[in-house]
DNA sequence: ATACATCTGTTGCCTAAACAACAGATGTTG
DNA sequence: CAACATCTGTTGTTTAGGCAACAGATGTAT
């Protein structure tokens, strides 16, 4: 299994507690919104004593961030992009991916904050770019990769941002967006001057 | 809060240990049949260390008591009979809740073996019974409550047991199946004569 | 302003859970 | 039968989590 997030084997325990905490965050943060949220709330529902929060995560921040990381992999992993070579069918399931994990996120989220919006952000560029980034590398195209995942990751989070704040009736659905934007987002791959 | 079973304060790990174990229990019979599981299936599933379940219970067959008494247990909850005194109403709630939980047990639970039936009997009338001497007790009439709960108990896990097997299509809900015997169990309760 | 409550990080001590490794039982397959 | 695998309980050691208590920050109502 040759992952682009492989996972370290970690105990039990700590699987467990991180999962508990994950999921309690999400329920609490849909409840009472981000910034009223106390690491109280979080440990209460999820079961776990409060020093316990402060073992794995230094605030509410640091889970917010975590939470987000771990919400798109497991986005990745459902649809085995994080164990694929690059191919237009598994670009446009990135794009899709993306967008759709914004739209549920500032749905589900209540209310969507800064704060959340730029954690989003940079979490899900982040992984978006490293994953790109390894298409490329194995492809051994004369592109540069880390411009080319750059400008790619930059770009398709913008534009899945833009449609996910789209309100207009005609809006496309996301699959329809994606084969809209495929070809511009495949440009940006192919024709990354090497430096 | 005055309840028939006083759950002591457990620390949070062991609670969520049990909690896990019992739902992978469940699972797991249900899927391949209580005697061909094994102690590594239940701990795998659970995510918990095989020597842990043995720190918890001394072998499947105690985890199986464990999870039929508990699950009956939080049935009797959900319906607040666990606090509560004696009337018509709660009575019926009772038997209904009895008809329902074996019915679902024995559609549930593949195949469900003589093993499991007997642990099921045992553990349900058990706390039927303690339920409705407790509630005779507070009464104070002058039935005798061990005799009287004691026999009705049995004849209300007896009846249940007829009904969850009745394969008859006219066969009675169950809350019609509990307003038939309803009087029948309650004659059992006032007629018991005092030792 | 002040008293009261709640939240935040942090500490030291204790207990539950993980893990590896064991011997013995059971069980299948050639 | 013998070889092999799997399961059962059990032990000793290490690590994560629970808990009480702390000082300081923030907040809020009188």
């Amino acid at each position: 299994m040759l992952s682009t997030f492989p996972q370290e084997k970690l105990d039990p325990r700590v699987k467990r507690t991180r999962s508990l905490l994950e999921q309690s965050f999400m329920d609490v943060v849909a409840q009472k919104g981000f910034q009223s949220v106390s690491v109280q709330d979080i440990t209460d529902k999820a079961g776990v004593n409060r020093t316990t929060f402060y073992a794995h995560f230094p605030d509410k921040y640091a889970l917010l961030d975590y939470s987000v990381r771990q919400g798109f992999r497991q986005e990745l992993e459902k649809r085995t992009l994080n164990v694929c070579t690059f191919s237009m069918d598994n670009l446009r399931a990135l794009i899709v991916t993306v967008c759709e994990f914004i739209s549920n996120a500032s749905s589900h989220c209540n209310p969507s904050s800064s704060q959340f919006e730029s954690v989003m952000e940079t979490q899900v560029k982040a992984q978006v770019q490293e994953l790109i980034q390894n298409w490329i590398q194995k492809l051994g195209t004369d592109a540069d990769p880390k411009i080319a995942a750059t400008a790619a990751s930059w770009a398709i989070y913008g534009l899945a941002q833009q449609w996910s704040h789209d309100r207009n009736k005609k809006r496309p659905s996301a699959e329809k967006f994606a084969d809209q934007i495929l070809p511009l987002i495949a440009g940006n791959l192919s024709l990354a001057q090497p430096v």
